[in-house]
DNA sequence: TATGAATGAGCATTCATTCAT
DNA sequence: CATGAATGAATGCTCATTCAT
């Protein structure tokens, strides 16, 4: 009988074995072959369960964000305040740890190769992460609605918030100058300011 | 004697020569001869006025963006109402001419490889755009002020449109199913809404 | 499975099928292309054994001085007197014939490039060469002084002459008007009149 | 009037202006910009004095060599034994004084385009550096015959002296494992054992 | 005489992908 | 299933020399 290969599996534990891989050398240094040695295999069998170089850095990407999902959803479980919640949905631009910091690298590198290819795999995901989000972003806000902490409008924000921290992720990728914390701290604080129910003394 | 050329302006004048090129065939299949050849010049006559292939690709990128901001100081000139000059502000987002897909497109490439490298050069001249379109807004909202149309906290905003810009400028290169136009419309009513003051009937 | 190449034998294989390549066209013309087509193979192939193309010239090189080695051992073996011996030591700078003509001048080359980099490789390599011919020409004087042909301070003079031959090509190389067998001849006739101990008629 | 220049002194006060510079980049990386440059006129002006890029480095070497046959005459004015003068004869070889240290890099780096080219111009220039070295070591040894310190025979190995320094430089350029003082001083103390005449008690 | 703007040939090297075994 | 040997296209940059002014 001949052993049986769960191609996918396959996939995600070669991209398991990458996954400090592209941390440590970036994705522009990435090669078949050093991938192919890390994951203790031959540079062709690298193709029998990916399409191309791009395949496994999507396959890594994508189980990098899958881990952030997981984190996100279990960050927010025991915050109180809509406004918490909204800053630990903005962690991934305002936490310098080391940890986040080669998350924020590795992202910065695979934006610029879907900026620069039109690779419809890298496309479909960036959607479904989009999709993501706003949907916690909108589960952030209806909550902080539905206790009485923020105006009924408020709703309306959640995609405008999505895009703000992508505009925020931007601008910390592109501007030295740019001081990423106090921005985003004024902004979110002057939106709070006029979407949120003030409590009577 | 030689004839002794400004150097500067001969700098220009190679990137005027080659600022269509870059539109037909990006960035990336840009090569040091392409340029040459376009400009009617010597391969190595353009190492006498440019650094590096990447120093050309700024100059070009420059070029576009200094038209682009006198193009802009121009349109509002008329505009009367703060709402409509924000939305002016969007047009490099929101318009579809093939004139502004084609600037939009090298800005993408051009974004790629921001990312993708650390250029000093590159990242000094981002800080001056924006420096020149948080400047633009606030001049906008600060109008708005002083006319009676927008609430004194609305100036406060002036980073955060900025921002939300680039990321809606991310969010339509990325994400195919995205409607940059329904997405900003509601997001900037929705915003007015808050800082705006309302006539009285 | 695939083949599995003996990637040593493979470098030597190349190395062999491009020797004659550098004595036709010199180490300066030699060009990574040609030494691909000679050796029937893709360029790419090329770096799959050689770091580089001086990598390529090193071990052609080295498959010269190896064979010239061996060949030197030969020739020596069944000349009797010292003082012949040490001429057999001089062939290398002596012999007119194309062949070593050949030998001469492609070392001259390498012998430029040695002094003009700082290749670690190079120097060692040359490090071993002296090693081997300073080993030979002690076996040479001992074996004198053992058949009382030189007197036992002869040995001293091993490394001389060692020097003596490589400032020998160096005047080859540099100098046309040298007569080197003149001048080799008289250098050494003066020298062993000093070294051999005289035979009582 | 026009102003006559006199063609033959301007190529050497470029050569001079140039002096530092070779040694500070060294022969590889000098080019003809920046011999102009540091000359202060510009890079056509060199061509009306020179033929070509190697015949500046020439010329430099040539005023080099030139300073150094000087002061090798003076150096040796006051000194009485031969065997002392045969030592500052290896002066260029053995001494590794920072100035010295120059000289010789330069002229490591000079030896390697002789070896590499068939410059008849640097060929005869050795010839006549060789000339004058041998002239000088004959009048060395011959003094010494004269004040009865050398025996006659040792005039025959002026020639061989010049070679093996020759060969010493070599030795010291491309094998890091040698050392230069402690070879030379074996091989010129054997050699005056035999060619001195010892002194009764 | 002096200049400096213009030139363009020439070449090493990388690495994703294929396919024979 | 697994492999790793073979491939070759594609390109930025230098710098000695020329020659119009």
């Amino acid at each position: 009988m001949p052993k049986i290969v769960n191609k996918e599996q396959k996939r995600k534990d070669i991209a398991i074995a990458c996954s400090e891989l592209i941390h440590e050398i970036g994705i522009k240094k990435l090669t078949v072959s050093k991938c192919a040695k890390t994951a203790n295999i031959g540079k062709g069998t690298i193709y029998e369960y990916f399409e191309s170089k791009e395949d496994i850095i999507f396959e890594i990407i994508n189980l990098h964000i899958e881990q952030y999902h997981t984190q996100f959803i279990q960050s927010i479980k025991n915050v109180k305040s809509s406004k918490e919640k909204v800053f630990h949905f903005f962690k991934f631009v305002l936490d310098d740890s080391i940890e986040n910091t080669k998350l924020f690298n590795s992202y910065r590198e695979y934006l610029s190769i879907v900026l620069s290819e039109d690779n419809v795999n890298m496309k479909n995901f960036n959607v479904n992460c989009d999709v993501f989000f706003k949907t916690q972003l909108e589960k952030i806000i209806q909550d902080g609605i539905d206790n009485k902490e923020l105006i009924s409008q408020a709703i309306e924000f959640c995609e405008g918030l999505l895009i703000y921290e992508k505009g925020l992720a931007l601008m910390k990728m592109t501007n030295n100058d740019f001081d990423t914390k106090v921005s985003s701290k004024k902004f979110i604080n002057n939106l709070f300011e006029l979407i949120e129910i003030k409590k009577e003394k």
